[in-house]
DNA sequence: AACCAGGACGTGA
DNA sequence: TCACGTCATGGT
């Protein structure tokens, strides 16, 4: 890798691979053997097979968990997937027929129920739409709760789109690393990423849930170590 | 007992 | 464009 000096994102990509292993992201409900070493769900992980998800369900599901998730640990956006789909409200048909309290009651372990519920309608209808075709990125920002990152995850990890997703455990790494400035909006850290590393969707989806498994063990409280990583 | 979680939106500079 | 308040629950 003669890049691996010249580009810091390439390097420290390679040493998060190196010290955590494939990721196995986005979890998925009902898959068999998940890896209990991570640090946020138990199960639904599937290392290396970039084949997932394999058809609309699956898909629908990682959409679903990208709203529930949003500001909220992952355990508790995934107890609020379990209850939908015990109401079998895990495809967007059904959830669309829920009333709103039920939705709300479904989803409470994820908090921020009143704009999630409203939020899970929107892209259960947008959803719809798609039929078969993947979304743009425009598209998907024009539905109401879907920012940035939401979209990207939506596109990376149920699309298999090569489209770089930043969050805020992203941006609390590389800032420490001083590789970019905690200012920096969204698609300005976004399009470093993706003008340095080439545009595979796997490698996203790797990058991505490593930068999350590291932030966990060493980026929660401050002051964060400094000698945790480092290139 | 503050603080944080795999953010987004509305508002007013 | 950007900073700020708001939204809710659960774990540490």
């Amino acid at each position: 890798m003669s890049g691996d000096r010249k580009d810091p994102l390439i390097h420290i990509y390679y040493t998060l691979y190196h010290l955590y292993g494939p990721q196995g992201w986005w979890p998925l409900m009902d898959l068999e053997g998940g890896n209990p070493t991570k640090t946020g769900s138990t199960h639904g992980y599937h290392p290396l097979n970039y084949d997932l998800p394999e058809n609309p369900k699956q898909q629908f599901e990682i959409i679903l968990g990208a709203i529930l998730t949003q500001n909220t640990a992952w355990t508790s956006a995934e107890k609020a997937l379990w209850n939908l789909k015990e109401l079998d409200a895990n495809f967007p048909e059904k959830l669309l027929s829920l009333d709103d309290n039920t939705l709300k009651e479904a989803i409470r372990p994820a908090g921020f129920l009143n704009q999630k519920s409203r939020y899970l309608k929107n892209i259960s209808r947008f959803f719809l739409s798609l039929k078969d075709g993947v979304p743009t990125r425009k598209e998907l920002l024009k539905v109401k709760g879907v920012g940035n990152e939401t979209a990207d995850s939506i596109l990376l990890y149920a699309y298999k789109q090569a489209e770089f997703v930043v969050d805020t455990y992203t941006k609390r790494i590389f800032s420490h690393l001083e590789i970019i400035d905690e200012k920096d909006n969204y698609l300005k850290v976004k399009n470093l990423f993706e003008d340095s590393l080439p545009r595979e969707f796997p490698l996203y989806q790797e990058y991505h849930a490593l930068i999350v498994e590291h932030a966990k063990r060493y980026y929660q409280k401050r002051p964060y170590r400094e000698d945790t990583l480092l290139i």
